[in-house]
DNA sequence: TGTACATCAGTGAACGCGCGTTCACTGATGTAC
DNA sequence: TGTACATCAGTGAACGCGCGTTCACTGATGTAC
């Protein structure tokens, strides 16, 4: 396996294996030593790249960042600014990204006290809602929607956080197994944008 | 302060302990050594109670959801079956708990592999999904809503789930700091009420 | 009421474990001359 | 082109730490007679 003396590409490889080690051991933390047994180095060679391990978990939470923004553009470019399908594209994205990284997801959104802020990761966060934030404010301008987009988007997000959390979490599955989550979330948000009449 | 040789109430002192600890630090593990020093006991003694640390967090798991139960009967208690302000109260007291206690109600929703799914524990999260559910069976029968109850229940539950987990874990604070979420989530759940009109 | 004894909730010391981090080192690489 | 040497990414062994759990024990309690 390993080949060279200098791995030459151990910073990547570290923050790569604590990331598979995040998702397949589901609870929040991973062990520094098992990054470094999948990457084929000693315990201590990590700290030629990074301070302390926290570091690390810093960078894979960045990176995290950066794919779920990736896949927002990716999924929302078919759709034509303004389209209520692009709101729909980047719900769907941000389910998809917890489900298939539960661990990850939560390391994401859940600031840990021993995680110093890090102002990179906060930044990452706020561009990722700002792009949801401008699907909205796309929507409400093309549709003319009086309501206030800022608070649609904060509502939209917060349903779909919500989802994403208890779907990840295991508790739709204790309380409503057969629920469609995407069903319900896409019927939740059209209520939210104000597209279905008051039945009342 | 420690006067008898027998505690006498060790079992429920353990759990206090246990509580205040996951309170204290708010990462969402605790140390049983930490419990047995705040209970002034060694460490040797939870074993005589307990077979092992995971049956402890599972008593102190129950213990919330049988609290989050009864705050939700005491907030609800004002107001006559059927009325939304039995709906919003028991949203109110759901985001409340979570502010107050953040790591135990973490620990409440999201499942731990390391824990083995414990049935009581399971059934009292169900009996507190349960309770949400028959406000809302209450309300639409009241009010004639043509909606399916047990979907806008699981949307009324999701978004004030959002709320509580985006609260206590600072990302509103990062992204919208001015945001008042009570209003959004009163909002929020009056149009997943079909209780504001379309404006669109 | 007094004594013998079973019961059981506590003690305190020790265990093995895996962790993050440090240390002096060594081997490979690249550059100056 | 060949050699000397600075640089730096790795090694491997060790550290101190706190953890959950076990062990033989001991002191207090309650009951039978």
């Amino acid at each position: 396996m390993k080949t060279t003396y200098h791995h030459g590409e151990l910073r990547q490889a570290l923050i790569d294996a604590a990331r598979h080690l995040i998702a397949e051991r589901q609870g929040n933390d991973f062990s520094l030593s098992d990054a470094c047994r999948r990457a084929g180095v000693s315990t201590a060679a990590p700290y030629r790249h990074f301070p302390d391990k926290t570091a690390i978990i810093n960078e894979v939470v960045a990176q995290g960042f950066t794919d779920m923004g990736n896949q927002f553009r990716a999924a929302t470019a078919a759709f034509p600014a303004g389209a209520p399908d692009r709101i729909v594209a980047v719900g769907q994205v941000y389910l998809a990204f917890a489900i298939q990284e539960p661990a990850l997801f939560r390391m994401m959104f859940s600031q840990k006290p021993n995680l110093s802020e890090d102002d990179i990761v906060t930044a990452q966060g706020r561009a990722c809602f700002g792009y949801v934030l401008q699907e909205v404010i796309d929507y409400c301008a093309f549709h003319r929607v009086a309501g206030d987009a800022m608070m649609i988007a904060v509502q939209l997000w917060t349903l779909v956080h919500g989802a994403a959390s208890l779907t990840i979490d295991g508790d739709y599955a204790k309380v409503a197994p057969d629920l469609s989550v995407s069903t319900m979330i896409q019927e939740g948000a059209q209520k939210l944008l104000f597209l279905l009449p008051m039945r009342g």
